[in-house]
DNA sequence: GGCAAGCCGTACCGTACGTTACGGTTCGGC
DNA sequence: GCCGAACCGTAACGTACGGTACGGCTTGCC
């Protein structure tokens, strides 16, 4: 471990959960970290170091001097991947109920296309499979760039629905997690358990809008009767 | 494999995701399985043949001749552990909205105890783990003993609060789904990435009446205004 | 007592894989 | 053209672990 992005520093990574998306990586590198995921992707744990180099088309001894050992390797395949997923992005400016409804129903969308993902439930599985024995880097960095960041995007809005009379709600942490909750519901979970679930354009779309609509059902502001 | 609870006959586990409690396991095997269970929530991914046996104080020898191979311990572990997990069983029959609203927070209360113990995380990070890697049946398990379970007690409880007049719902199933969101939320998830997240008693019994309330408000029968 | 079966403890084998080492090749700088 | 650095491909090493074999001990049965 001499130069290079040093993954496995302890003092880097341990502590601090928040992401450094630019670790100053070469293109080569990215192509080497594209690799693994696609090898993650498609063969499930089998992600061992000979399979990386074969596939990368690079030799053992890089994937070592840059990336310290497989954990950093792992690590900086995960970084990669997430620093890349990004949800819909929306400036809380749009005051009235129907784009704040859009705004949440692209949210809605934007997040169950990503745990639907292939990448993500290999993703997902790995960090699992990490978190078990000691080091949980991997899940906290997974869940940093999901479930966190996504509260991170989302909040805003609530409070600028809220600041707009259109929603009601006494904790906008707790109300995210309420929306969280109606949207992924226990599709997460029975994917990475292994459960055949699909999850077509449409059925995402129908999902997102009644994960909306019961969002809107509990936290919408009660300005009148509410039927329909 | 001669003898003894055939665990790895593919015409048994593979093809079909009902559990059969009663293996006829022995005393003693049961004693082994336990111990299996403890490492498993003690040291995580540890799992080895031989820690196994020196934790169970018996030979590889007789687990192999008793589980077939690693697999088959792991699949017996996980069923001997599932078999146990059993949520709060209601007979519908209370049918005033107070008995409805207490069955559903206790359902609530009784899944956020299950998912949020170690041995509920160590189970489905093992599952998740061999869910990557080919032969699946962990997973299948876990969620027939755990999600599937779950909404097979549930749903009649739902029914019979629909036929009361009490609940308003089209599915179900899409109807527990929603419980199911409003229960779990990113409990599940966090946890099983490592994420600190202490639930104690309090807590739970909050969150179960908050997902109920919740739920009521969503499917709760429009008879007159709702306002609390 | 004699015997067979079941099981414990342990030594052993084969392999997979993380990690290291090394010869050969490419490439930028002078 | 020459040099050193970076890198590729591959061989080699060490170890952990799944799986097997075997000797000795206990137990139930005759």
């Amino acid at each position: 471990m001499t130069g290079g992005p040093a993954f496995r520093e302890k003092s880097v990574l341990h502590s601090v959960p928040e992401i450094d998306t630019s670790e100053a990586l070469t293109e080569r590198q990215k192509a080497v970290l594209d690799a693994a995921l696609r090898l993650l992707v498609e063969e499930g744990d089998q992600l061992t170091m000979t399979a990386v180099a074969r596939r990368a088309s690079c030799s053992k001894e890089t994937l070592y001097k840059w990336f310290g050992d497989r954990d950093g390797l792992l690590t900086a395949t995960v970084q990669w991947q997430a620093s890349k997923v990004r949800v819909a992005q929306v400036d809380g400016k749009g005051l009235d109920l129907a784009s704040l409804s859009a705004s949440l129903e692209r949210f809605a969308s934007d997040w169950l296309q990503v745990i639907s993902s292939d990448t993500s439930i290999a993703l997902n599985r790995v960090a699992i499979s990490h978190a078990g024995s000691g080091k949980d880097n991997l899940g906290a960095v997974v869940l940093e760039n999901g479930r966190f960041a996504l509260a991170k995007r989302l909040k805003p809005v609530l409070e600028a629905g809220r600041q707009a009379g259109l929603l009601d709600f006494a904790d906008a942490e707790t109300a995210f997690r309420t929306f969280f909750g109606l949207v992924a519901r226990d599709v997460q979970i029975r994917l990475l358990l292994g459960d055949r679930l699909e999850l077509t354009e449409a059925t995402i779309g129908g999902d997102a809008a009644r994960a909306t609509q019961q969002f809107l059902a509990l936290h919408g502001a009660k300005t009148g009767p509410q039927g329909l």
